[in-house]
DNA sequence: CGAAGTTGTGACAAAAATATGACAATAGTG
DNA sequence: CACTATTGTCATATTTTTGTCACAACTTCG
């Protein structure tokens, strides 16, 4: 597996290090930067995988740089992780507004750093599978952005559809609503859970012919998971 | 609200001093160790929720403590959050390795310790294990949050999953219905000791194919053992 | 054996979690 | 801009889980 490289942009030597030898330790490579301008030329010319961006900085602040990336074409989908001492929510609002993709509050231990990393690059590689997946008589087509059962085209919204992608690449696992809410909508969203539920439901709706789901199985206290083998009653 | 065991190691008798208060202050019980010999004997017979543990000591040092913790299976679950002097890289690089979940340098203010023990615990407490787990022809899956026996699935509730998750990963050692109630139902219950029996025997009733369940055993007076050591009548 | 203390068992009502349908706000679309 | 589809939230039904109790079964010990 080729490792993901991940930008810290801070300007103080002692965090970066400090990150530096975290993300080493989780088999990361690790770029650094001390200031925006800095930041935004490493961006354009070695491609992080990841962002890890200070938001209180001499000179341009963080979230000018966010700003930046995000009118810029060639930086447009780099993930960011703000880094911020302060907790007060409306910084994190204004974070998340601006297009972070998530912000964790100093000091932090290096696995929650790490955790949060791993969770917005799996975010982003979350993208649609390539190849048409099937399922008993359950046919779901990426390419041409359908999703048929015997044949039968199926609707459905655009969350649905995100919803049931997100299923198919992860069968076989239970997933709270938390995390679906994380995977599916996207990661900087402030949303009550139980949206999941409703919509849970939709797809079930959908993707059943003749009366029942038996794919996507209700885990009481734990979430969802989407699984293939039948539960007998 | 039945308080958190906390073990302080360290050589020097002003620093535990100064931990012990300010773990006081926070509400947490204070146990002290100093050196990792005795240490590792009250792991054992306190059963902490957390050790803190010095980096540097004579002797026996942090990180091999640590190394031992892991390989033993009374232990292995125990959060460890390391104290240390120095920040260099290499220190911390070890210490994430070989599995210490914190860390933190000195010289540290009490309230800065606090807020990295109660993140600790929190992170603690959530956790299930990561792999399955078989004993005999039962297996119990984390990732999808399944139990089976010879490949049939076995339906319980949440608290009954819980408590299974939890004697799995304490197995041959008897808990009393205290303890249980602590670990299985997230500490600061207020509820009767009997609960905890209904709870067995729904577990019980659960994993128990054709009769028998030899795996929960009634120890008279002083609470349940799960053990896979066949007990003949 | 009988008394006193522990543990097992089934029932049940309260509580918690989930399913469902409706609705207003929003985003897309032509 | 009007029109439709989609979405998030809420109120309400439905289902499951859970803690407790009453009583049965069992142990221990005199």
């Amino acid at each position: 597996m080729n490792s993901k490289t991940i930008l810290v942009v801070d300007d103080e030597p002692a965090i970066r290090d400090m990150i530096s030898t975290a993300l080493d330790v989780a088999g990361y490579d690790c770029l650094q930067a001390e200031n925006a301008q800095q930041a935004h030329g490493m961006i354009i010319d070695e491609q992080p995988d990841l962002v890890l961006l200070d938001w209180m900085m001499p000179g341009t602040s963080g979230i000018e740089l966010i700003r930046r990336l995000q009118r810029d074409d060639l930086t447009k989908n780099v993930p960011v992780i703000m880094l911020t001492a302060k907790t007060a929510e409306d910084n994190m609002v204004q974070g998340l507004e601006s297009g972070a993709d998530d912000f964790i509050t100093k000091p932090f231990s290096p696995r929650a750093l790490i955790a949060r990393i791993n969770a917005v690059l799996r975010r982003a590689e979350a993208e649609l599978p390539q190849e048409p997946i099937q399922v008993d008589r359950l046919l779901f087509d990426p390419i041409s952005h359908r999703v048929t059962i015997d044949n039968q085209p199926i609707t459905m919204g655009p969350t649905e559809f995100r919803l049931l992608s997100f299923f198919l690449t992860h069968q076989e696992r239970v997933y709270s609503r938390d995390q679906i809410l994380d995977h599916v909508w996207g990661g900087n969203v402030y949303m009550d859970e139980r949206t999941v539920d409703v919509h849970i439901r939709r797809l079930r709706k959908a993707i059943s012919l003749e009366g029942h789901d038996r794919f996507i199985q209700t885990v009481r206290g734990a979430g969802y998971r989407f699984s293939t083998k039948v539960v007998e009653e």
